[in-house]
DNA sequence: GCAGTTCTGTTGTTTTTCCAACAAGTCTGT
DNA sequence: ACAGACTTGTTGGAAAAACAACAGAACTGC
């Protein structure tokens, strides 16, 4: 049930249970369309999504609903809030359908373990991996969205795709609407920007599928 | 010396030097312009600041040298990529000045501590709260330039600072420039929304004073 | 007090993006 | 094969930002 999520990674079934009731862990079912968090909730726990997904929403002043984020399963929720000693959340969280969460309290992960339990710090480490990672993440969104144009938010991104994937060619995992979500400009514009660059030979493009030429440019 | 440096709270003076010792870390002292960090070096160790400041440069294909972002004395350099697991760091850091660098590799952080050393727990605690505080600074950053308009991203930032603050009058650690470069957006056309924001009742300024106005938009 | 420098606001021009509307292409279920 | 839904590229006008240039204000060192 917590299987593939990586805060519990590197303990075994048997000692997840004894971690678990030694965090004082309990899992909470939430349903389709309630809160998980509230704005103004004590920040003193976070959650992981063990099953279903959240939405990490807002409410401005005339009370209109923005979705700030989507928590999928096995995603942390609150957790930086959490852990970095907010003393309250400033955002809701709902739940996009039927969704179950187990909830700790950073007190208990925070403390040192009197039981002496060992997978303790296992967490506390898997934590702070995590944590590192999203910072990664963060910072290669940043670099994108710190560009200017269009055009160059979206080199920035391809860049970064075939760095990482090591080759200049390669499957974007966006559509058109998505990848304008993420790179936080208009469609439109952006299918202009990419067939202008196709035209003047920075990269080929069908559909999802691109390849980048020489230098990038 | 390692004094006001997060990484090291509630680790006593004495208690201190063992750790050091445990995770066999080691002050390497870098001239100015000299580098600590080049790209393909191997990411298993990071370092934290103790005196001077370094950048995070990034070199392009025809050798132009771009400023990513300076690292100030007492912060982390390269701990995330170490950290997440990455296997080498694409970047360049180089001194801005005379610096020193405590240097810690990461196997001896994520090894569980033979010694049963106390305060090994306690460092890593403190890395994973140094990064979930990065998280939401990022988050946060994200926010804002998610934003498409100059004078959006502008009042996201100040109505943050508002929040944080907890008083709709403050001052901002930024001159126009900086700020403009906080943001990513032109001087000049912020100078511009600025007053125009000033005109239209959105808020007051003087230098860099700010007063929020009901609702703040 | 003064010269030189830096900071800030303003303005006009060029570039880019946004927005809305639409047409061509793709996909899906029947 | 077809209708309907969705995706994508294109275009034209409106809005915004970038850019460059300049002038006044504030600050600096002498």
């Amino acid at each position: 049930m917590t299987g593939r999520c990586g805060l519990f990674a590197g303990i075994g079934r048997g000692d997840l249970e004894s971690l678990l009731s030694c965090l004082g862990a309990r899992t909470v079912k939430i349903d389709k369309g309630k809160a998980f968090i509230r704005t103004g909730d004590k920040a003193d726990r976070f959650g992981v999504v063990l099953l279903g997904s959240l939405s990490v929403v807002q409410y401005d002043a005339e009370g209109r609903r923005t979705i700030v984020k989507n928590i999928p399963e096995s995603d942390l929720v609150g957790a930086a809030q959490a852990l970095a000693g907010v003393q309250s959340f400033a955002f809701d969280v709902e739940a996009d359908e039927p969704t179950e969460v187990l909830v700790m309290r950073t007190a208990r992960i925070l403390a040192p373990c009197e039981n002496a339990c060992r997978f303790h710090a296992r967490l506390v480490r898997n934590l702070m991996s995590s944590f590192a990672a999203k910072t990664l993440e963060l910072n290669r969104k940043i670099d994108i969205l710190s560009r200017r144009t269009t055009a160059e938010k979206l080199l920035t991104y391809l860049r970064g795709v075939a760095a990482e994937r090591g080759t200049r060619e390669f499957d974007i995992p966006f559509d058109r609407q998505q990848l304008a979500d993420f790179l936080c400009v208009e469609r439109s514009a952006l299918s202009a920007e990419i067939s202008r660059l196709v035209r003047i030979g920075s990269f080929g493009c069908h559909k999802n599928h691109f390849k980048l030429y020489q230098g990038g440019r």
